[in-house]
DNA sequence: CAGTATCCATGCCGATACTG
DNA sequence: CAGTATCGGCATGGATACTG
């Protein structure tokens, strides 16, 4: 027999999924940068005013451990290396897109 | 003239915006209950396993200081106290729901 | 260029006890 | 029932200096 009362609890904690893995302070900026195309380091760096490189390795490190941004090494002087979007990381693409909206969007309501 | 190079680098900070709202712990599975409708505080607190009355209460004040949720005391011995949406609030609810699934979805990638 | 190493401040968040 | 008060740990994240 079916659980009794099963559908009254569904499991709506999978947005806690998302945030476990999105929850970094900088993470979806990256994304979002990294669903326009590959960038190296220092085109991320630049692109985002106010993070400081320790963070943004850490941020791209924790992204790669969790499946989402490849990270490729090219064994050049000086170093070189490219971050993009994984598939996992690539269906993301509506969501970001739709916060991104939404800010925008939230910031016009606010602004008193 | 129109900015040189403004397209280059559009406001793609917006999804800052998005999560300074969004961004504590508990946040979006407390919105992600309140879409499903109003809820008095213990409900709430019965429902996301794991959130102390303390945390709920200072994010249920964000939400509410930030315009995405709605609180209605009622003059009532016991006390009662009712959380909801505000329709900023439930603007949001295409983005939880999405989140939600992929959340869902990224767990079963995951699961190696 | 793409990071590390080190130090350090903030504050997020939990546990516990208490209240109108 | 719906909170608040207080204490405190520990992770998050910034500044600065340094490196292969």
């Amino acid at each position: 027999m079916p659980p009794r009362i099963a559908t009254t609890a569904p499991d709506e904690c999978m947005v806690e999924a998302a945030t476990e893995v999105l929850g970094g302070k900088w993470k979806l900026v990256i994304l979002r940068h990294l669903q326009n195309g590959t960038r190296r380091f220092g085109e991320l760096h630049r692109a985002i005013p106010g993070v400081t490189a320790r963070m943004l390795t850490r941020q791209l490190r924790e992204l790669e451990a969790d499946g989402l941004v490849e990270r490729k090494v090219y064994a050049e002087v000086p170093p070189k290396v490219e971050y993009s979007v994984s598939p996992i990381g690539a269906s993301l693409k509506e969501i970001t897109d739709r916060l991104e909206a939404w800010g925008h969007w939230y910031r016009e309501q606010v602004r008193d």
